[in-house]
DNA sequence: TGAAATGTTGGGGCG
DNA sequence: ACGCCCCAACATTTC
């Protein structure tokens, strides 16, 4: 006899605390099955076996175990592709439904219809809460039902449907006893699918009220932590938006605004699929990029002999994190002195980002190139010494990084910048003349 | 959530 | 005293 169960999947959610989908599992009155999945399409891909984000969650499931097992019951951890898993278990078990989170990323969709057409066949029930976003898709559109495509009109709807309940908690944490009862089974040691941990440290997902209300006078000076460092909380739903938003984002209306910027790319992206592999504006795609390899090459390992985009750059590949303003600074280098094709930044991030987030990683590099919905005017170039000027006068963030500065071992700069800047606005205007 | 080029203004040096 | 020039300092426009 299958034990029955209602199984709670896990996906970018990674916590038992006011967990959306989780909490209405929990009420359904059959005991939930705690699973999360090792997705191998998603594994298989990954080039770096020691890749930050897998030891996050891995981390993450720790903690989560931890509980669970205090609760008498388990973690119930597989490796494989989605639709195999599920088949497993509905040989393991008597499923009388599966919850989950909802995911907007493509590769998301497409794999949550496949497991709810698998589920189906069986007859079982699979149900899908919105957690990851106060508001998500479609709940903020304007007058005529279509999505926005500027931030400003598109944050000051969602402040205007911001009500009493918006930000409400899921109590997830005050069901613990509805869980499916059984031994604590170790989770699988990462070797056994092939990664081992990696060296990065990774950020606390708690917060100072001083900081969040000091944000927007210090968010842009890369050498002080004025910033939060929750991303990658956020990423992975090892904090949870309605809380940090509840408590912070009442602090701080510069902060607020940028939980609303990571939900208005969340909702490009659900609406405008074509942005994960075109430009948001067509017109942009002509561009002739250079493409360069060893500029490129030059960039990502910060040899490009321009002091701050080295130092983010190398910030980036030591700590898996970069500060949000020198992201900009070195995407705006790559696109627009190089003339380096947007994607390839955005791929390079990607592979890099301990926070990265499609949605968000796709926005912001459309916004530097100045493809994006909203973006960057394209005559807007960033001069790397003006910004350092403004945003790192006494180079501490750059000495940080780059020791070498007054050394003979430090490059010369890959371009000049007033030529390069010169090429830039000739080459993006002949590719929109025509428009 | 830029920067550079160009235009305007006004104070001070100087004949 | 006055006009002329120079050039910050600020404003506007252009990319």
């Amino acid at each position: 006899m299958k034990p029955a169960v209602h199984i709670f999947w896990f996906r970018r959610d990674l916590r038992l605390h006011d967990n959306a989908g989780l909490f209405h599992a929990l009420d359904s009155g059959i005991p939930v099955l705690p699973l999360f999945i090792f997705d191998t399409r998603i594994l298989d891909e990954l080039e770096n076996k020691s890749d930050a984000r897998v030891s996050f969650i891995y981390q993450a499931l720790e903690d989560m175990q931890e509980i669970l097992v205090k609760n008498g019951t388990s973690l119930d951890v597989r490796t494989g592709t989605p639709v195999s898993v599920f088949t497993q278990l509905t040989e393991d078990y008597d499923i009388r439904a599966v919850s989950c989170n909802r995911d907007y990323e493509p590769y998301a969709i497409q794999r949550d219809e496949q497991v709810a057409a698998l589920l189906h066949q069986s007859g079982i029930p699979f149900h899908q809460y919105k957690d990851q976003v106060i508001f998500e898709k479609d709940e903020v559109l304007k007058d005529d039902g279509k999505p926005y495509t500027v931030f400003t009109p598109y944050s000051r709807k969602w402040k205007a449907t911001l009500h009493n309940e918006s930000y409400l908690p899921f109590p997830s944490e005050k069901k613990s006893g509805h869980y499916f009862r059984q031994p604590a089974k170790p989770l699988p040691a990462l070797g056994s699918f092939g990664f081992s941990p990696s060296p990065i440290t990774f950020p606390g997902k708690t917060w100072k009220p001083e900081l969040i209300r000091a944000y927007k006078e210090q968010r842009d000076i890369p050498s002080i932590p004025g910033t939060s460092r929750l991303s990658v909380h956020l990423r992975f739903g090892t904090v949870s938006i309605r809380e940090l938003a509840r408590n912070a984002g009442s602090l701080n209306e510069t902060f607020l605004n940028e939980l609303i910027w990571r939900e208005f790319y969340q909702m490009i992206l659900w609406h405008f699929p074509h942005v994960v592999s075109r430009a948001f504006k067509p017109e942009y795609d002509n561009i002739r990029w250079r493409n360069n390899e060893k500029e490129f090459d030059a960039w990502c390992n910060g040899k490009t002999g321009y002091p701050i985009v080295d130092a983010g750059m190398r910030e980036l590949k030591t700590t898996g994190f970069m500060h949000n303003r020198v992201r900009m600074i070195v995407a705006s280098f790559l696109t627009k002195h190089l003339l380096i094709d947007w994607r390839w930044g955005e791929a390079w991030f990607a592979a890099q980002l301990l926070d990265f987030d499609l949605a968000s990683n796709n926005g912001g590099w459309q916004w530097a190139a100045g493809s994006g919905c909203d973006a960057a005017p394209y005559f807007r170039v960033f001069n790397p010494y003006l910004q350092t000027q403004k945003f790192d006068p006494d180079l501490k963030y750059i000495r940080r990084w780059v020791p070498e500065l007054e050394e003979l071992t430090y490059p010369a700069p890959v371009v000049v910048h007033e030529e390069a800047r010169k090429r830039c606005l000739e080459a993006y205007a002949a590719a929109l003349k025509n428009k």
